[in-house]
RNA sequence: GCCCGGAUGGUGAAAUUGGUAGACACACAAGACUUAAAAUCUUGCGACUUAACGGUCGUGCCGGUUCGAUUCCGGCUCCGGGCACCA
């Protein structure tokens, strides 16, 4: 054995092993517990950041950790090839996306390897080839086939002068990032799948991810929004275009009373059928539309509105309250109008003293005292606590004294028996829309025929995307071109459909493909998949906890409704890795403050990357990156090494007689099988590895104290604790640990070894160290038998000196006693 | 603006079910070894106070519950993530 750790040898050439022995492809044993770990897959862009090393060495220590737990491991990886970001570097470099794409994975796949990830390359996919979007193309097809794809014009960010569609991400303080030119809001057909028509099957479904962070679930909940309302109409005092009504939704009918005033957005048909003959409103509607789509943007923006001069007749009192156009009311949610109940709701409070518009107290305190009158912030707390015997209604002819929740009942009931109004649910959650206007892309399959939309027949699929094309910077090549879309069908000439897909499309279902990944007879392989999934753990970073999250579970339903997969969930546990910061604020490309993880692995090795990166904070924190500390983890590999190698040079080892150990034999064992139940919970069941580190140092330093190597027990119970040490780190620093396994005679087959088990008899403790507190301060501590009862801890802790002196002249009114923790004395 | 998180020494963090705050590291300081440096080893390392033993304070801020709160509750501040066309 060498006597000194030399990361660059040993890593390359266990990977190479590994890669000669195809140590990862695995098939679909039954005779194995499967275990399915993904991680989520990357964006090649370049190269890979630290973000990534995190990623994957989370999910690689849990799969190396399932396999020596016995089980049948699949980890794959693949790459999430369209997107954005190669159109802009393509221009930028003078070169094409699918050239640029390529590159990328060609150079990151390297760098996987060298960080030894134990994946399944067999299985490796790119979502930019046609093999793979082919089925996502067919997909669709089936999808429009049943009634779940429709197209609708929506908004989209516009820039008038480029005359191009921008990202959300390309529009900068409301202007184009190219020209700078203020970017507009412009309808436009596009492409939507009925994501609402599983609204409610997403949402209980979450009920049954256990295995879910509950933030996720509640931030999936909230975002789903299922809602209960009422929708009703107020009819107009004359009518425009021949509309003479308009509905609104709202989930607090019990403010009913309360309305004043309402608003339209301006996108209704009302606002834009006024707009024809009022050059005002034409104005303002006009003014509204120069502004991002973004919802931050959306609420953040200053508050406007105009009168339309119209009147609505308020349903119960028969008051007629004026109709407004305002920019904050959303035409995608409810129905496009609201009612406005100035005095409890804050907005609308706003609004309505901006405008100069009435305000009507409904709801006030059940016994108002001096204090209460009504104000413009008491309201606030009267209306939000609900409480029934806080609040009740007023100034509301025959509710008056209703509760909030009877007030709701009343007046719902109300407008049904008006005949104007039913209760309904809504939902915030809105149809995806997954046309996207750029060139990167899988083309939508649709074609069109005198504007009659016809799914691309699927013995013509995939619709191919050329690869070999030149981006002028603001048009769609496949749309610059007039000869693209040309096509026929049944010998009538029909158009190719330019847009491509939203590229969480291709992300929603890689997961399902990996069980099949070359499968060329259709888009899931049944078998395959139903052996695989649902995904056991699957690793990801945070900021999916929404969209990529819940698009992917609507395409697992869509899949399973399909016949494709039998599950109703695509992943079983969901970890959410924080993010890498630098300089507090997110690690990214855009921003510049990128850490290249591959210097580091060059200087240090991939073992010690690893390492450090499980070791600064716990998985789902987010991480403040400071390269300094990874001298320390290098230094703990070398310090393992140095003790193994000690370890050799002292003789050979005769197997453990466990009846005869010396005390520090003893504390030596019990101290190797604490860390071997530590990290084996901290690995299973918390997944915080940052601590499983931590014991495993613990161990080490132990073993340094070590200076019993001339009898056979103490070598033998050295020996045991390195064994443990390496066993334990092994799915961290998998390298150096098969180096070491070898080294101690074992072979090289570290990766099938299994898991080490718990020795409970040496786990046993003669005598406990507890705490004596006197009114919850620490003034001793003692040790005290295993055995000890209750009552003779109390009298050793009365006894104590300290307590005497802490506690003289004052009468001891409790004693607590916490069985092996802790004794706090209460006096005064 | 709305939804979801976070805040603990000089730094990253630990404290798992309300029970000894700061495990394990990093940095730093002193010492050993060395011609010297690196490496390695030893010791110290929350603040204030004390000759020392010790004492007091201390987990973003204000308040509450409790024998006992980093942990639970109410109210804030600041920071981060998401907001449907970045991925």
């Amino acid at each position: 054995m060498k006597d000194q750790y030399h990361p660059a040898e040993i890593e390359s050439a266990v990977q190479e092993l590994w890669s000669k022995n195809q140590s990862f492809v695995v098939t679909e044993d039954t005779s194995k517990e499967k275990y399915y770990c993904l991680a989520m897959f990357p964006y090649p862009s370049g190269k890979l950041h630290m973000g990534h090393v995190r990623n994957y060495t989370i999910a690689d220590v849990i799969s190396r950790y399932q396999r020596m737990l016995g089980k049948n491991v699949l980890q794959p990886m693949g790459w999430d090839a369209f997107g954005l970001p190669a159109e802009n570097a393509a221009i930028k470099h003078k070169t094409a996306p699918a050239k640029w794409t390529y590159e990328n994975i060609e150079y990151m796949k390297s760098q996987l390897k060298q960080l030894g990830f134990g994946y399944d390359w067999t299985r490796e996919l790119a979502t930019c080839k046609p093999e793979y979007y082919r089925w996502e193309q067919w997909f669709f097809t089936r999808l429009f086939e049943k009634g779940l794809v429709y197209k609708k014009t929506a908004a989209v960010n516009w820039c008038p002068n480029d005359q191009t569609v921008l990202a959300n991400e390309q529009v900068i303080d409301g202007c184009c990032w190219r020209c700078d030119t203020a970017v507009e809001k412009k309808e436009i057909p596009q492409w939507f799948i009925k994501i609402t028509d599983y609204a409610e099957e997403l949402l209980n479904d979450l009920d049954k991810l256990a295995g879910w962070p509950e933030q996720v679930r509640t931030m999936q909940r909230n975002w789903i929004g299922k809602s209960r309302g009422v929708e009703f109409s107020f009819k107009l005092t004359q009518t425009i275009e021949a509309i003479d009504s308009f509905a609104v939704y709202t989930t607090r009918p019990d403010t009913l009373m309360g309305v004043t005033y309402t608003s339209l957005a301006s996108e209704h048909p009302i606002a834009l059928a006024l707009a024809k003959n009022n050059p005002e409103i034409a104005a303002f509607i006009q003014s509204c539309k120069t502004q991002s789509v973004a919802e931050a943007d959306m609420a953040t923006m200053e508050k406007r509105g105009i009168a339309t001069g119209l009147e609505a007749i308020h349903p119960i009192t028969g008051e007629k309250t004026p109709v407004w156009i305002a920019n904050y009311v959303l035409m995608e949610y409810g129905t496009g109008a609201i009612m406005a109940v100035p005095a409890h709701d804050e907005r609308d409070f706003e609004f309505a003293n901006k405008h100069d518009l009435a305000i009507k107290q409904v709801f006030g305190q059940i016994k108002p005292n001096e204090d209460s009158k009504f104000c413009s912030t008491l309201w606030q707390d009267w209306y939000a606590s609900k409480a029934a015997d806080e609040v009740a209604m007023v100034n509301s002819e025959e509710f008056n004294g209703l509760s909030p929740e009877e007030g709701f009942d009343a007046i719902a009931n109300k407008l049904t028996e008006l005949g104007c109004g039913e209760i309904k649910t809504n939902y915030r959650l809105r149809d995806w829309g997954v046309s996207r206007q750029r060139y990167w892309g899988s083309p939508i399959p649709m074609l069109n025929r005198n504007g009659g939309e016809i799914p691309v027949p699927a013995g013509r699929l995939p619709v191919l995307l050329p690869e070999d094309v030149e981006m002028d910077g603001v048009q769609s090549p496949i749309k610059a071109d007039p000869e693209w879309r040309k096509t026929e069908l049944n010998g009538d000439a029909v158009e190719h459909e330019t847009d491509t897909f939203d590229t969480f499309m291709e992300s929603s279902w890689y997961y399902a493909r990996y069980t099949c990944a070359n499968y060329s007879e259709g888009m899931i392989d049944s078998d395959a998949a139903n052996y695989w999934l649902p995904v056991d753990q699957y690793v990801g970073g945070i900021e999916h906890a929404i969209l990529h999250l819940l698009y992917a579970r609507f395409f697992h339903k869509l899949m399973r409704d399909e016949g494709l997969l039998d599950s109703d969930e695509p992943f079983t546990k969901l970890l959410c890795q924080g993010m890498v910061l630098k300089d507090g604020t997110k690690m990214s490309k855009s921003k510049g403050n990128t850490v290249d993880p591959q210097t580091l692995i060059e200087q240090y090795g991939a073992d010690t990357v690893r390492l450090f990166t499980m070791f600064a904070a716990p998985p789902e924190q987010s991480l403040e990156w400071n390269d300094s500390a990874v001298d320390g983890a290098h230094r703990f590999l070398r310090k393992l090494w140095k003790a193994v190698h000690t370890h050799t040079q002292a003789g050979s080892t005769t197997p453990l007689s466990s009846g005869e150990l010396e005390p520090a034999q003893k504390d030596l064992r019990r101290k190797t099988h604490e860390t071997i139940a530590k990290v084996s919970d901290d690995f299973g069941r918390r997944q915080t590895f940052n601590t499983a580190i931590a014991a495993i140092m613990e161990l080490l330093n132990e073993v340094g104290k070590n200076t019993d190597r001339n009898t056979p027990n103490g070598l033998a119970v050295e020996r045991e604790a390195l064994e443990t040490a390496i066993l334990v780190l092994s799915p961290i620093a998998p390298h150096i640990c098969h180096q070491l396994w070898h080294e101690l005679g074992h072979g090289d087959n570290l990766i099938n070894t299994p898991w080490p088990q718990v020795d409970e008899s040496a786990l046993v403790k003669s005598t406990i160290q507890m705490a004596i507190q006197v009114n919850g301060k620490l003034r001793a501590q003692i040790d005290v038998s295993a055995e000890a009862t209750k009552d003779a801890v109390e009298q050793m802790a009365r006894g104590h000196e300290n307590v005497q002196r802490f506690t003289e002249g004052l009468t001891i009114r409790k004693v607590i006693v916490v069985p092996k923790k802790l004794v706090n004395i209460v006096a005064n």
